[in-house]
DNA sequence: TGCATAAGTTTCTCCTGTAAACATGGAGGG
DNA sequence: CCCTCCATGTTTACAGGAGAAACTTATGCA
């Protein structure tokens, strides 16, 4: 009865279609030439049939940083608990998982920080960004709590992991970091180095 | 003769103007709602009139992304030579002008580090970035070899420092340094824990 | 003097975003 | 059980942009 049938009803639930096939077509494309109508014409509708759903181009590439924000979230959450022993181990692991989900997903992750994608226009995209950002804070928070990071303010902490992280995930991504200049390894080798100021070492 | 009288010759040297033109409306805009259109127009010649010298609009976005990469060059390289005591201050300076420069700039900065100032077409484009990027890298050796600085692999602390000052300042433009989650001086909290890690703290 | 050519302009085609008018079919009231 | 309304589609229309091609000028040079 409710079982999904390709087009149901009228259309179908056109909106998560057409999510969907945006959301395909940026892990496709790398090129990042978003167009709704090709997101239209590859779902099969009408070039105005989108605007049905939302009110215009950028609501719904607000909608696919939403999900790619609870996404980046999920990924978070999944490397830090893989039982990892020390607090440095999780962090390297998230910060990894991260920019891993940036190159898998670099069209995603650029909008995600694009000035598309507003956040101060959206509240439940806000909602989002703060929510998996949140998952950082925990970290760090919890790190302090058992000693492993310095206690500093954990804003200074965070705004330092962030900015790295998410530094390296947009350096990786736009292929900035040449071997050449930066070595073979550079992620691990930058946060080792960001590690060693925010770890107690004594 | 050769005086600049606006339109002198045929039209005057348009590349320039056009150069010019876009220049300020990237400064105006914050918007980055870049057309050649509109440049031409503002530039008091035909829409077409740019493809004598631009072979398409990303050739003129190129172009506009090298002179940025100069400018910041020069930006970083005025800030070093401040005559600061130490290279850990120096280091400061260097990124926090990086970051105002961005901040001030912001459609110019993220123009430079966006998918349209493709450093792998432009040979041109590609050498402005390096040299800008070896600013860093000089400074970080001659800290390493004065012993201010840790004597890990160079292009480690490059990384990690190319990383957060790039992610501080992208952060700080797309304002996702929200003083709620980030503390209200966010930029030199976290280059100090970044400095923790990378200085000889002994 | 006169012509080849660089540099501008017009015109054209194809694309996009978006609005407005029109169509349709399923749900709910009589 | 039918009829009507509305959500969800489609068509059509319009303003603008990228870029190509053909046309026009005025300059530098033979």
């Amino acid at each position: 009865m409710s079982e999904i049938k390709d087009r149901p009803y009228h259309h179908g639930n056109l909106r998560r279609a057409l999510i969907d096939t945006a959301m395909d077509m940026l892990a496709a494309d790398q090129n990042w030439a978003f167009t709704l109508r090709e997101v239209a014409r590859r779902t099969g509708v009408s070039h105005a049939a989108p605007y049905k759903h939302f009110r215009d181009r950028e609501m719904l590439l607000r909608e696919l940083a939403r999900i790619g924000f609870i996404r980046l979230g999920e990924s978070l959450t999944e490397a830090m608990s893989a039982g990892l022993p020390s607090m440095r181990a999780q962090f390297v692991a998230a910060a990894q998982a991260c920019i891993g989900f940036a190159c898998q997903n670099p069209g995603l992750y650029r909008l995600m920080f694009s000035a598309d994608a507003d956040k101060t226009i959206d509240p439940h995209l806000h909602d989002a960004a703060m929510s998996t950002f949140g998952i950082l804070l925990g970290l760090l928070e919890r790190g302090q709590r058992d000693g492993s990071f310095r206690s500093v303010a954990v804003s200074a902490l965070a705004a330092a992991c962030w900015a790295q992280v998410h530094g390296l995930a947009m350096l990786a991504i736009n292929n900035q970091l040449l071997e050449e200049k930066v070595g073979s390894a550079p992620v691990p080798a930058a946060l080792d180095v960001l590690l060693d100021g925010m770890c107690r070492n004594d």
